[in-house]
DNA sequence: ATGAAAGCGCTAACAC
DNA sequence: GTGTTAGCGCTTTCAT
C-alpha cells in the first residue's frame, strides 16, 4: 500500500488539495457536504499526514526532547513517566536522549538539537557540566527550555526542582535526634546543585546542633554506577561513622552491601539515609529510610511547563522556579534501637 | 540568531545551495578549496541541517519509534537503555511511546506511526493485545518492525525474545528439588506469549515429576501495578502453598508484603522465586530469588536488527528469530531451610 | 566542478 | 466555498 496523501484523495474527489487541507482541519469556510466526503475518503484511505512536510511548513514539531544522564535509574525512569503523561495529554512527542553523565555527550546533543527537531527541550544535566554556553546556544535558535532536577544557576529559564535543602535538613535532623554525632555525607559528583543544596544541608542542621564540621566526613563519589566499593569500604573502615546519609541511592545500596560484608548491623552500628525512589526499600533487610523525590511530578510539571511556553502561553508570567516537596519516610535503617 | 541555512551559507560565499550541499556532504566531485571554503563557514556559523527538509526529500528519519507497555519498570527502563546504545552507534533517535497496557493506545500509536514519523519500531505489545492487523498495517506502510519480549506469533517480523520456557523450566525444577510439592504459579495478564511460555514449562516441570497439575493453583494477575493485594492475599491464605512462583516482579513484592503481614516466613513457611531485573533483589528481607532477563540486550540487540533493516542490510536472510538466556539467581528466599 | 530547477507533502495568503 | 500559487530547506537530476 503507496502512503496517502493530500494530493492523492484531492484527484480521487475532483477537488484541489487546499479544499481537502482544509476540510481536513475542519475549516469553517468549507461547505458541510465536501467536508464530510473528505473526511469519509480520508478515513477509508486511512490517511496519515506527513509530519514532516507540516513541520517544514510550520516550524513547529509537536516534539520536544528528554535529555537525561541516565536512563534506567529509579528517579529518572519514573520523570520520562511524567513527561510522557503530559505529552500524550496535549499530543506531543518524546525524543530521548541520554548524556551517560558526559560533558561532551551533552554538548552534542545540544549541537544537534539546534538543528530544530524539537520545539523545546526538558533537561537535567550531567553531573560534569559546570557551564551553560551549550544549553544557551540553542535558546538563542528559539528553542525552548526547562530544566529540572539538575539545573544551572546561570541561566534563565523555568525550572523544577525538589526541595533539596529542606528534606536534607530534615534527614540530617532525624539522625541527629537518634543520637548520631559523626555522620558522613556522601556525594555523589562535584558539580551538581542538588548536592550542593544537600550537602549545605546537612551543615547546617549539624550547625543547628551546635557540632564542629568534620570535612573529613564528607566525600566525592562517581555519581554513576562504576562505583570503587573498594574505596568507598576502605573510607567507612577509616572513618567508623555511626550515620551515613548518601545522597543517592547507588551508595546507600553499596552501604549496604559493605555493611553486610562488614558484619556491621544497621541499624545499631550505623544508621543509614538515602535519597531514592525504589520502590522496595520497605522490603530491604533493614527496611531502608529514605528520602523520595517526586520524580513522576517533577517530569510532568516540567513537561506542562514547557509545553505551555511552546504554545506561548503563560508567558507573561516570566520564568517559572517551582519547587517540589520530597518525602521523607522513616524506616528501620534510621531506628534507635532494634 | 536566526537559524543558518544552506540559502545563507551560499549567499554568503556567492556559490549557489546545491554547491553547498554537496560540500557538505562531501561529494568527490566539489573542488576541494570550495570544500573546505564551505566547510568553514558551515563551521563558524554553526550550521546545523534541518532536518525535516532532509526527511521530506528523503523520506527516512533516522528515528525509530520504541513502544512499550511501561515505562517506569525494571525491565522496560532497561530495554530502553540497551535501544538508546544501539541507536547513538548509529546516528538514530528513539522516539517512546507507552502504551500502559491498554490496547485501544496501541492501536492509537500505531495509527499515528503510519503517518511515516519513524523509519522503523520496536514494539513490546500490551497485555490485551490479541490480533496484530494494527500493527500489520504499519507494515504495509513499508515500516519496518521488530518485536521483543512480549511477541505476537501471527505476524512475520524479526523477534528478540528470552528463554522464557527453557529458564521457567529451570526455576519450577529448582523448588521441586527443594521439596515443594504444592507450588502456585502467578500469571499477569491473559494473552501474553511470554506467560503461556512461562506457564507451559511449570506445567512441564511438574509433569516430569510425576506430579499432578492443579488447575487452581494457577491464576492471572493484572500486569500493571494496579494489582487487588487483598485478592492476592485471600488466594494465598485459601490454597497455603508451599512455593509461589511468580511471572513478574510485582507479583512477588505483593507476595512478599503479603507473606510479612501474614506471618509467613520465607522461605521456610513457603518460597518464592520470580521473574525480575529488580537490582537490590540480593538485599531483600530474605534475599529473593530472581529470573533476570538480560533486559539490556535484548534492547539492544532488537534496536540493531532493526537498524540493520532499514539500511537493507541482511535483508536475505529473512526474518530472525533470536532468543537470549535470563539468568536463574538462587538467593535464600528458595532455600530449603534458614 | 558548479548551477538551475524540480519536487518531497503540506499550509496559507491571495485570488475569484 | 474553492482553487491557484508560493514556499518551508533540503537533495538530486540534468545541464553546462
Amino acid at each position: 500500500m503507496k502512503n496517502v496523501t493530500l494530493k492523492e484523495i484531492a484527484s480521487q474527489l475532483g477537488v484541489s488539495v487546499s479544499t481537502v487541507s482544509r476540510a481536513l482541519t475542519d475549516s469553517y469556510e468549507i461547505n458541510v457536504e465536501t467536508k464530510k466526503k473528505v473526511q469519509k475518503l480520508a478515513k477509508d484511505l486511512n490517511y496519515q499526514p506527513n509530519p514532516f512536510a507540516a513541520f517544514l511548513r510550520k516550524h513547529k514539531s509537536n516534539t520536544i526532547a528528554l535529555v537525561i544522564p541516565e536512563i534506567s535509574n529509579n528517579f529518572f525512569s519514573l520523570v520520562i513517566k511524567g513527561v510522557e503523561a503530559a505529552c500524550q495529554e496535549n499530543d506531543y512527542y518524546v525524543l530521548i536522549y541520554e548524556s551517560h553523565e558526559d560533558f561532551q555527550k551533552e554538548q552534542r546533543i545540544a549541537n544537534h538539537l539546534m538543528g530544530g527537531r524539537v520545539d523545546g527541550v526538558l533537561i537535567s544535566v550531567c553531573s560534569e557540566t559546570r557551564t551553560s554556553d551549550h544549553l544557551k546556544e540553542v535558546l538563542e535558535r528559539k528553542i525552548k527550555m526547562v530544566m529540572f532536577d539538575r539545573v544551572l544557576n546561570d541561566i534563565d529559564v523555568s525550572k523544577v526542582t525538589s526541595n533539596d535543602y529542606g528534606n536534607s535538613l530534615e534527614a540530617t535532623k532525624l539522625l541527629l535526634s537518634q543520637g548520631c554525632r559523626k555522620i558522613m555525607f556522601l556525594r555523589a559528583g562535584l558539580h551538581l546543585t542538588t548536592m550542593d543544596n544537600r550537602e549545605k544541608a546537612y551543615r547546617d542542621a549539624l550547625k543547628s546542633y551546635g557540632l564542629n564540621i568534620d570535612d573529613s566526613l564528607v566525600k566525592t563519589f562517581p555519581p554513576s554506577k562504576e562505583l570503587d566499593l573498594e574505596e568507598l569500604k576502605a573510607y567507612l573502615i577509616d572513618k567508623k561513622p555511626d550515620a551515613v546519609f548518601c545522597s543517592v541511592e547507588h551508595l546507600a545500596i553499596a552501604c549496604y552491601d559493605i555493611c553486610k560484608e562488614l558484619n556491621l548491623k544497621i541499624p545499631n552500628d550505623i544508621k543509614v539515609i538515602t535519597f531514592s525512589n525504589l520502590k522496595v526499600a520497605r522490603l530491604l533487610n533493614p527496611s531502608l529510610s529514605t528520602i523520595s523525590q517526586p520524580a513522576y511530578e517533577i517530569g510532568k510539571t516540567a513537561a506542562t511547563l514547557l509545553i505551555n511556553e511552546i504554545k506561548g502561553k503563560h508567558q507573561e508570567e516570566g520564568f517559572q522556579n517551582i519547587r517540589l516537596d520530597s518525602k521523607l519516610i522513616k524506616r528501620d535503617s534510621t531506628k534507635k534501637m532494634l
